[in-house]
DNA sequence: CTCACCTCTGACGTCAACGTCAGGTCCCAG
DNA sequence: CTGGGACCTGACGTTGACGTCAGAGGTGAG
């Protein structure tokens, strides 16, 4: 498929695509003319970079443990990385259940201005 | 206490403390001179936005959150404000555990090169 | 063949939360 | 009273993941 095709397909714009060739996380196949070709699984791909992404990976860091993803092979470095940002992402979601714990105590204590107060729920 | 000890005490740097009343996330007394003066309450007060910045919060949301904090008060705005950006953190939640159970899956399934495989788990 | 739409390669723009530097003022221990 | 640190206000720099625009060429249904 061509770019606009996956970008669709895999919810990114074709500007992202370009970019994430541009960092080494995604290639394709050039037709005679120069157009990019992706096969059908690089839309599993581009969602898992965007997972990635999301989860505050790097460019450089998601390059670096994509073969590992690729060949099933790891390095003792990609697999200290791997280890570290899973254990980041572990932190990361502590925190976040604190902070929404705490905007539910603030939900929980805030009323309405001049409201009478607890009223439990609604 | 002055800029530089509020700085220490919540773990931020002086710029951060600067920016944050530029977005009037924080206030502080002047003495004479201009120099800021804050009270022990500022402390947790800094650490709380420092929380929802972490959370993806800008800086607007933030400053249209805080009255609620401080005043226990919300208007019909604020108040769905609050309940997007608990859900938000909360889809948040659910989509790093899920990129966390595919880093553990690659962790799983990841070998050193030329091992043989199958050794579940070391 | 044609025309609307897609794609190409640069290359500059953006945005937020600060970092950093300059030039000047303030505070206080010695 | 003096020197070195802390503080002040601008104001420009940084970073990453793209957005956007320009100018040129490719693609395919009718």
């Amino acid at each position: 498929m061509r770019i606009g095709e996956l970008a669709t397909k895999a919810g990114v714009s074709v500007r992202a695509l370009r970019y994430y060739e541009e960092q080494r996380l995604l290639w394709a196949e050039r037709s005679a003319s120069g157009q990019r070709h992706y096969p059908d699984p690089a839309v599993e791909r581009v969602q898992l970079i965007q997972m990635l992404y999301s989860a505050g990976l790097s460019s450089s860091t998601i390059a670096s443990l994509l073969p590992c993803v690729d060949a099933k092979e790891s390095t003792p470095e990609s697999r200290a990385i791997l280890a570290a940002e899973r254990e980041r992402i572990d932190a990361q979601i502590t925190t976040l259940i604190r902070t929404r714990d705490r905007l539910d105590d603030v939900i929980a204590s805030t009323t309405s201005p001049s409201n009478g107060c607890v009223v439990t729920h609604a």
